[in-house]
DNA sequence: AGTGAAAGCGTAGACCT
DNA sequence: AGGTCTACGCTTTCACT
């Protein structure tokens, strides 16, 4: 998935360099940013008040960042143990030959809900998810359907210290 | 990080059964939880109206979903290439002797921005980071630094066909 | 690009079924 | 537990700067 191309009017906001990643936003996105990260159901109004402009010039400056394919969305976040995830892991897996993502048994597994992500990744191992489950019973049986179509080298979580829930732009 | 410890009055939605993984939502709670996970900033009368019920049901629905820790907050999702960070990766690290999650190098490490989790897991290796970064010379600055904590396997994301935003209960 | 005012909804509390 | 009503606050738009 590469960076969707830019219409010339969501180009404004970067500046002239070649270098994207100080690009196009001022103290003000950046705060704007930060707080609807971490504050998803924050008002317009709120927000203005904490960068002190008026209601609708936030309005404005959020629509743009949604527009312009910065800010993707909202959600809520819900945790997995309550839902009654009781084990979460990462799973790498070793695709035999001629399994692809592709192909019609990968696709039926990668849609169960237990599998949250998969990454196609370059390195050791070809593809990495990451699943929650309800317990070892739930594993087991997940587990065995992923090694039909690899090898898989399983990893259990006992606690994610660092779970970033605001991302900015990195220092230059 | 356990499943934090249920209040009395917040047990009620909760069938006497001892598994956990139906337990306590109905029909109208599944509705919610989807809808807020897809869209995040949805008005409490709009939830109202795709489940039928009044404004104020629906508030106090999401309120004790709140309330019990099933829904732990909002936030919107921001595009990481469009924030400057060209690379996501994997690293798992296996910790040198002494090293731990506790040791003051670890602590500054892992509160760069640049690293987006650390899970601390059971198997091969003892820690999962996902990181992002400008470009590769970004990532062999901070794979130096984190090398220094222990033996790292570094696996590149080149596209991430899975990125579950929205998470239901189990089926049973 | 930001302000201010006005119309139209949405929210939250008290009260009722 | 859910519905109704009402006062207040928020969003959105538009003319103006």
């Amino acid at each position: 998935m590469g960076v969707p191309a830019l219409s010339p009017k969501d180009q404004r906001g970067f500046r002239g360099s070649a270098d994207a990643s100080s690009a196009g936003f001022d103290a003000v996105d950046l705060k704007l940013l930060e707080l609807v990260q971490t504050e998803g159901r924050i008002t317009l109004s709120e927000l203005g008040r904490r960068v002190s402009m008026s209601p609708a010039a936030v309005g404005e400056r959020i629509r743009r960042l949604e527009a312009n394919g910065t800010i993707t969305g909202y959600t809520a976040r819900v945790s997995p143990e309550r839902l009654g995830y009781g084990i979460q892991a990462f799973v790498r897996l070793s695709p035999h030959g001629g399994i692809t993502l592709c192909h019609f048994r990968t696709q039926e597994l990668i849609h169960r809900p237990e599998i949250l992500e998969v990454h196609h990744v370059i390195g050791e191992d070809c593809w990495i998810l990451k699943i929650a489950v309800r317990n070892t019973g739930h594993l087991e049986e997940l587990l065995e359907q992923l090694s039909s179509l690899g090898r898989t080298t399983t990893s259990i979580v006992l606690s994610s210290p660092v779970e970033r829930s605001i991302l900015l732009p990195p220092a230059p």
